[in-house]
RNA sequence: GGCGAAGUAGCUCAGUUGGUUAGAGCAACGGCUUCAUAAGCCGUGGGUCGCUGGUUCAAGUCCAGUCUUCGCUACCA
């Protein structure tokens, strides 16, 4: 049993963005079990890597001007540079861009092929004519063939859940050029998934590998019908791997990413002198994969049936999280609660975050929230009012003595604790840590009781009791390294801390079970600070400035700042000519008055006047990101010659004009005084 | 409206297969203490467990219905 050998993955985070807060939800939940796995004395092996194929990688180096390796180069370089800040300690950090994965990319075709999962049929796919390149997966947007759900993505429904391929859209849009498509012959590669469909539902329902809501959710939505053929093939021009039995076609990002697990455990191995077999291919190894919700698909169905055909272990569990909210709502560039990791460390300690998300994070997919005052008073509350309270009010008192040479009598405190150690690592091994963190906050609250009753400082008074205060001491200090062993998987460098300050460094959970003496106490110095509202503050506001919203006041030396953000988001529409414009009828309206739809989330009523008796009832999806007194009066640049719309609240006669992603970032255009109601824009 | 999740003290949540007066942390209030990063200790208040009905000797815990909230989506033309 405790020769089993743990390999640990986190989702590979894709090389198209920064992290954010919200992906460290998963980095820190995976970094603490692995952390307590290994401080067990378990051998476990925790690797990840960048996913860095794909369209969107290639759209964008494109933008930059650059190769995709350089832009994949830097965000790698970034991505390490923020999980070391949050103490994520991979044992490998590796690229879906490597050797390695190429080879194993390569062979593991070989077996699907051989296991004859592959089918190769000609399709019908969607080109565009502007673009000049086939469309895949995300780019391609339009209505899902299964429920009718419209502005869906390509490769599946965020609707319905189905998945299909982009030429089973009705009505599909390029996303890269807004052209309508225009359908090409191609040659596309399939991996039959349904001939595996026995075993996936023995796999997913047998109650073993997956967390029961996990398992209910694909028994409903996928594994009451037939599996559709997952294609893995994109056509040239494509940023990947070429596909080396079909000319002109690279595997789709998808079909190289978990493989990126295998990949980067084989980097880890070669510079280990390990064999790969025994991490992938043998009893010996259990592998558990840490996801978040999105991705749930591809980790337990596709991936445990590619595993399954080309001889690799299956995973022993998937373990899925959900997401992170932010004071109860989702993260929001504009609100400052996407608060990038590299921002967080500019500020606060990354313990804090830490210790939080442990404190918050359970077994099951619920989202967790972050809200802010919770995380200042929790924080402060537990870690420093607690736990390093308990070596700041006695290690003082036995800096020249050190500890006392035989473990007093305390009562039956430290054993009692000790034997604390298997619930709280129970709650740890089931990633139940907000079980694990409250079962040590117990422990905490005991041992500060302990140092009020003894009352350390009375001692130190009494020259007869010195020896006393040195036994009292001991026995606090004891119970603060048994806490900052049980913290050890969440609080790292607290660890080391406690090790320095006792010099007798934390190697195994089992130092928890015996108590430390004779020994000496170093001199005590702060060991957290406790979390300061204005530095949150600060945090939150700088995140706010990072988004590329353009501030008034530039800076003449630095020159403008624009990032290339928004342009990749919604790219360049094809070129038009002015008689296409002109069709466009422009003109500038006062909203005469604005009314709320109490019914609809998103749609305001506007009343909008172009001079004279023209009015004009028009519904605009503004509410989030103004007022109706914001609205009352103003000039606005409305589409006139749009065809009415019919909507739910009514009719709409037109389109106000405005940038932005939409929600609250939702920016009218306006403008510049003398304008008038009803005139043209030319 | 559809799909998903959830509704337990001011806030965040625990509450195993239904079983004695429903718990914790934080916040609040009162007192004590001063070793400690205005930290700590003791104590108090506060919940008709969303609502209604049902099953049962017994329901926060099971069933039905209902309401509400959140996420995605439908409405951002």
């Amino acid at each position: 049993m405790t020769d089993r050998q743990l390999l640990v993955t986190a989702a590979l985070p894709y090389a198209n963005g920064h992290i954010h807060i919200g992906h460290l939800v998963e980095y820190i939940q995976t970094d603490i079990w692995v952390r307590f796995q290994k401080l067990r004395g378990r051998k476990c092996v925790f690797v990840c890597a960048d996913d860095t194929h794909g369209t969107a990688i290639m759209i964008r180096a494109r933008q930059e001007g650059r190769p995709e390796t350089e832009l994949i180069a830097d965000m790698q370089a970034a991505h390490e540079r923020d999980f070391a800040g949050f103490d994520i300690a991979f044992d490998h950090y590796g690229s879906t861009n490597s050797v390695e994965n190429y080879e194993l990319c390569k062979e593991i075709w070989k077996s699907l092929r051989q296991a004859n999962l592959i089918a190769e049929r000609d399709v019908e796919q969607l080109f565009d004519p502007v673009a000049g390149t086939f469309l895949a997966d995300r780019f391609v947007k339009g209505t899902c063939p299964l429920c009718k759900a419209p502005d869906q993505y390509g490769d599946n429904c965020s609707k319905c859940g189905a998945t299909y391929s982009p030429t089973d859209l009705i009505d599909p849009i390029s996303t890269l050029s807004g052209a309508k498509p225009i359908t090409k012959s191609a040659s596309h590669l399939f991996v039959e998934l349904e001939k595996m469909h026995p075993f996936l539902e023995e796999w997913t329902q047998s109650g073993k590998h997956l967390q029961p809501e996990v398992a209910n959710y694909l028994k409903g939505h996928f594994l009451g019908n037939p599996l559709r053929d997952w294609d893995v093939s994109r056509p040239n021009p494509y940023f990947g791997f070429a596909i080396p039995d079909s000319p002109n076609n690279y595997w789709y990002v998808w079909f190289d990413a978990p493989i990126g697990y295998i990949a980067s455990t084989w980097q880890w191995c070669k510079r280990n002198n390990r064999s790969l077999a025994d991490w992938w291919q043998s009893e010996a190894t259990e592998i558990h994969h840490f996801i978040g919700k999105d991705i749930t698909y591809f980790h337990t169905l596709f991936w445990p049936g590619v595993l399954k055909s080309a001889g690799y272990s299956l995973p022993e569990f998937v373990h899925i999280h959900g997401f992170l909210t932010v004071d109860g709502e989702k993260m929001a560039k504009s609100k400052g609660t996407q608060v990038l990791a590299s921002t967080y460390i500019r500020h606060l300690d990354p313990a804090f975050l830490r210790y939080f998300y442990a404190s918050k994070l359970g077994p099951k997919l619920d989202d967790i929230d972050l809200n802010v005052t919770e995380f200042i008073n929790k924080v402060n509350s537990d870690l420093v009012g607690k736990v390093v309270n308990l070596a700041s009010r006695s290690a003082r008192f036995v800096e020249s003595v050190g500890l006392a040479v035989e473990y007093p009598h305390d009562g039956g405190l430290f054993a009692a604790a000790a034997a604390a150690g298997e619930r709280i690592a129970s709650a740890y091994e089931q990633l139940d840590y907000a079980r694990a963190t409250r079962l040590i906050m117990e422990l905490a609250d005991q041992a500060n009781a302990y140092v009020e009753n003894t009352a350390p400082w009375t001692l130190k008074k009494d020259p007869t009791q010195q020896h006393r205060l040195q036994e009292v001491c001991t026995i606090v200090l004891n119970l603060f390294r048994q806490i900052c062993i049980y913290l050890t998987p969440v609080l790292p460098r607290l660890a080391q801390q406690c090790g320095d300050l006792l010099n007798v460094k934390i190697h195994h959970w089992n130092d928890s079970q015996t108590p430390l003496v004779g020994t000496n106490v170093s001199k005590f110095e702060h060991l957290l600070q406790r979390i300061a509202p204005e530095k949150v503050q600060a945090m939150i506001d700088e995140s706010k400035e990072a988004t590329p919203a353009t501030t008034s006041e530039t800076p003449a030396s630095t020159g403008f700042n624009d990032t290339g953000d928004a342009l990749l988001a919604e790219p360049m529409a094809p070129t038009c000519t002015i008689d296409d414009f002109t069709k466009v009828d422009l003109r500038v309206a006062r909203i005469i008055k604005a009314e709320e739809v109490p019914e609809a989330k998103k749609l305001v009523k506007l009343t909008v006047s172009l001079g004279g008796d023209n009015t004009r009832t028009l519904f605009a999806g503004i509410k989030a990101a103004y007022t109706l007194e914001q609205l009352q009066g103003r000039l606005v640049v409305i589409v006139a010659n749009l065809q009415p719309r019919q909507m739910k609240f009514g009719l709409s006669e037109g389109m106000v004009t405005a940038a932005g992603p939409g929600g609250t970032e939702v920016f009218l255009l306006g403008i510049d005084s003398g304008a008038v109601p009803g005139q043209r824009i030319h």
